[in-house]
DNA sequence: AAACGCAGCAACCGCCCGTAC
DNA sequence: GGTACGGGCGGTTGCTGCGTT
């Protein structure tokens, strides 16, 4: 049985907005509001509009505030930064960006926005591949660290005759990877749009293929990529700058201590401006303020200081993206625990996958972003949240999860506690 | 000057989810 | 618990204007 239309769609006017209607819905809702109900809507004020029609013109257009066009560079990099971690939720990203719709967003996004960063990875690849040949050459020379042919995750790249634009798209070894992996690369779609945006900065370059190919895999963890966090304590002025630590070292390390900082797992969040945020223990983050924060930045990593796997996010890019803009977070919450995370729990959201083959677990699973860098999966409720974080936070042992911690994990969004 | 192609953007479509009944 | 409905959202379409041939 299919659904009853939300409105005689024969009867309503389609089509672009006159001033005339554009007037009648904005003096209307500004006097009464929607009333809750914008399918009657539109019959209440004379309007032959569909309801949902008249919600959208209201978002995108006619509610106060609302800013068209002209999008920043610092935009640019909260977009692609969230874009990053949590895919085409366009929604979300609208909400780090006041004044932005994110109608506007996706087409900022899928018309320009992308295109220069395809620009950007063409560049970068022929930056990469003159490096590259540099590189086959000293290892050829030094007897090298073995061919790739035993290794069948390996990415080996193309030639420019095979593919111009997308020459570094490693191959994936069948075994491992999702049936829609197994798809030719193909970067009209997010999934691969995000794996380029990866590949960008957070690609694992091919430095490290070549200098930890024997590396190990523990626990579904690769053990050259160590999440690394900046955490505030309660003094609030003391950071942990948490390079190469595991996350035991962290459990360790707070152990005891009264932890009034949220850990918020680096995926790619960017910096707005300079200014150091003042915030409080008192402070409760919202989303604008989170657009505007200031990171602390902790681009170190087992690679040694700032060389960290962030530090290549939009780096070599022509100078766009400064690496100490780069971001670590540490949001504090209040001292009555009630985190909010209004726009924010996509944080603990999904897994990215990603193609190289370093981040490959041992038993043949990809291992997302969210797992290299610490970032949980997708937390649709309160459970997959909390269980989130006990991934990304084992439990030690005594403890009923070693993340979450009164202090720390007490707010999934809307959790009553 | 006309035809064509492309980019940008407003608006629509259809699915999903939450909620009221 | 099942169903209907409205809101929200992401994806897509189609119109318009501009640049190129």
């Amino acid at each position: 049985m299919g659904r009853a239309p939300c409105c005689d769609k024969a009867n309503v006017k389609r089509g672009p907005w006159s001033p005339e209607e554009d007037a009648k819905l904005k003096s209307y809702i500004e006097q009464h509001g929607t009333g809750g109900n914008w399918i009657a809507l539109p019959q209440k004020i004379g309007l032959k509009r569909c309801g949902k029609s008249c919600r959208l013109r209201w978002l995108n257009y006619l509610r106060p505030n609302i800013r068209h066009g002209g999008f920043s560079e610092e935009e640019d990099n909260i977009i692609c930064s969230l874009y990053i971690s949590i895919g085409s939720r366009w929604s979300i990203i609208a909400a780090q960006l006041p004044g932005r719709t994110d109608n506007d967003i996706k087409n900022y996004w899928n018309t320009r926005l992308k295109k220069k960063l395809l620009g950007r990875q063409r560049k970068e690849h022929q930056l990469a591949r003159k490096s590259g040949l540099v590189k086959q050459d000293i290892i050829k020379r030094s007897g090298g660290v073995g061919g790739n042919s035993t290794n069948s995750h390996s990415a080996v790249p193309a030639t420019d005759d095979q593919n111009p634009y997308w020459p570094e798209l490693p191959v994936l070894a069948a075994p491992t990877v999702l049936p829609q992996q197994q798809q030719q690369p193909c970067f009209n779609d997010h999934a691969s749009l995000r794996k380029l945006l990866i590949k960008l900065g957070g690609r694992f370059s091919s430095d490290i293929n070549h200098n930890h190919e024997t590396n190990q895999v523990i626990q579904g963890r690769p053990t050259n990529i160590q999440p690394t966090y900046q955490v505030l304590d309660d003094d609030n002025n003391s950071s942990y700058a948490a390079a190469a630590a595991t996350t035991q070292q962290m459990d360790e390390h707070y152990s005891g201590k009264n932890m009034q900082s949220l850990l918020i797992p680096r995926c790619g969040i960017h910096a707005l401006n300079n200014s150091s945020p003042s915030l409080s223990n008192n402070d409760v983050i919202s989303p604008h303020q989170f657009a505007q924060t200031h990171y602390i930045v902790n681009t170190d990593n087992i690679d040694g200081p700032g060389n960290g796997i962030m530090n290549n996010m939009f780096q070599g890019q022509g100078g766009d993206y400064e690496t100490d803009q780069l971001k670590e977070m540490a949001v504090y919450n209040n001292n009555d625990n009630q985190q909010r995370f209004d726009g924010l729990e996509f944080f603990c959201g999904e897994e990215m996958m990603v193609m190289n083959n370093r981040i490959t677990s041992s038993y043949g699973e990809s291992i997302g972003w969210g797992e290299m860098l610490g970032c949980p999966p997708v937390a649709s409720s309160s459970d997959d949240y909390h269980d989130s974080m006990d991934r990304l936070m084992p439990a030690a042992p005594g403890q009923e999860c070693g993340f979450a911690n009164d202090q720390l994990m007490s707010g999934y969004p809307g959790e009553a506690l």
